[in-house]
DNA sequence: TTGTGTTTTATTGCCTCC
DNA sequence: GGAGGCAATAAAACACAA
């Protein structure tokens, strides 16, 4: 036999004692690691290393003393081996057994037990980052639709100072059609949505798009994207309004965080910032 | 001291790979 | 078919509150 050889006793071992080397965390569930004396002292289940080998050591044992602790130094050791490597090749486990002075059988089970606690604590680490990227993902949710919940009131407001607006105008300049408003619910979605640049409203209020989900299109009120048919031949006095560029009013509100919904939206942005000008439109009926 | 919950050690059965 | 891995489970050992 070996000198020196780690002994076995289970006081030395108490349950719950976690070694955590990978965080080189040494948690002991308030119990100090007691000393190799103080330990046999109290409940020597070997009174002399070789007792660790005796191949009959398991019979001799009565019925109910069936399961043995690992001293904590036996612990350490495979928990050292387990964090170089968390599979056991034959090679490795023959020595590790022969150094710990445990059963080979005793080292893999071990070593089995120790990646099924290991799979368990990745499982709780991966749960833990989901569910940060979801709350950040659901607050950021949260976040745009009070955007747009705020953008829609914009959008009412702007469609009743329009009316007032449309009242005051004489009639031939309409052509003799009714300025509808801009809808706002999802059900009279326009196939084309547009950002309005409230230029008639004393505050700087920003801008409005209606209907997120729509493929988005902006007009400009020079050169039109809107087919001339749709207003048959005939659009309203459409003033020309400043850019955020030009009249520095930006509320602080990106155009990014507005289209935000898809890839498609932000090519069609850009596209609106190429024209470089905003303009009111009339859903002319 | 005792009941209960947790951790650790060990077993069993199934599956995969060579 | 044997060896080894894994999931499920049992049971011992332990922690801790009441």
């Amino acid at each position: 036999m070996e000198s020196g050889r780690i002994f076995f006793d289970a006081s030395a071992s108490r349950g719950n004692n976690m070694l955590f080397l990978g965080n080189t965390e040494l948690a002991f569930r308030g119990r100090s690691i007691m000393s190799m004396e103080e330990a046999s002292k109290r409940r020597p289940f070997f009174t002399s290393p070789d007792e660790l080998y005796d191949e009959e050591y398991y019979e001799k044992q009565s019925p109910e003393k069936k399961k043995h602790r690992l001293s904590s130094e036996q612990v350490h050791l495979l928990e050292k081996n387990f964090e170089e490597e968390n599979k056991l090749e034959p090679e490795r486990k023959t020595q590790l057994a022969k150094k710990l002075g445990l059963q080979p059988r005793q080292v893999a089970v071990w070593f089995q037990n120790r990646r099924a606690r290991w799979k368990t604590k990745q499982l709780e680490r991966d749960y833990d980052v989901l569910k940060s990227s979801y709350d950040t993902l659901l607050s950021s949710y949260d976040s745009i639709m009070k955007e747009n919940e705020k953008l829609k009131s914009e959008v009412v407001s702007l469609n009743e100072k329009l009316q007032v607006q449309a009242k005051e105008v004489p009639e031939e300049t309409l052509c003799d059609k009714k300025v509808d408003p801009l809808p706002v619910d999802e059900d009279m979605a326009p196939i084309f949505s547009t950002r309005v640049e409230d230029h008639l409203s004393s505050g700087s209020v920003g801008s409005a798009v209606v209907d997120e989900g729509s493929p988005q299109v902006v007009v400009d009120s020079v050169d039109s994207y809107f087919p001339a048919d749709n207003y048959g031949g005939c659009m309203g006095p459409v003033e020309r309004v400043q850019s955020e560029q030009e009249d520095g009013s930006d509320d602080g509100r990106s155009y990014l965080d507005v289209f935000v919904a898809s890839e498609t939206e932000n090519q069609n942005h850009e596209e609106g910032e190429a024209l470089g000008w905003w303009t009111n439109m009339y859903y002319v009926g």
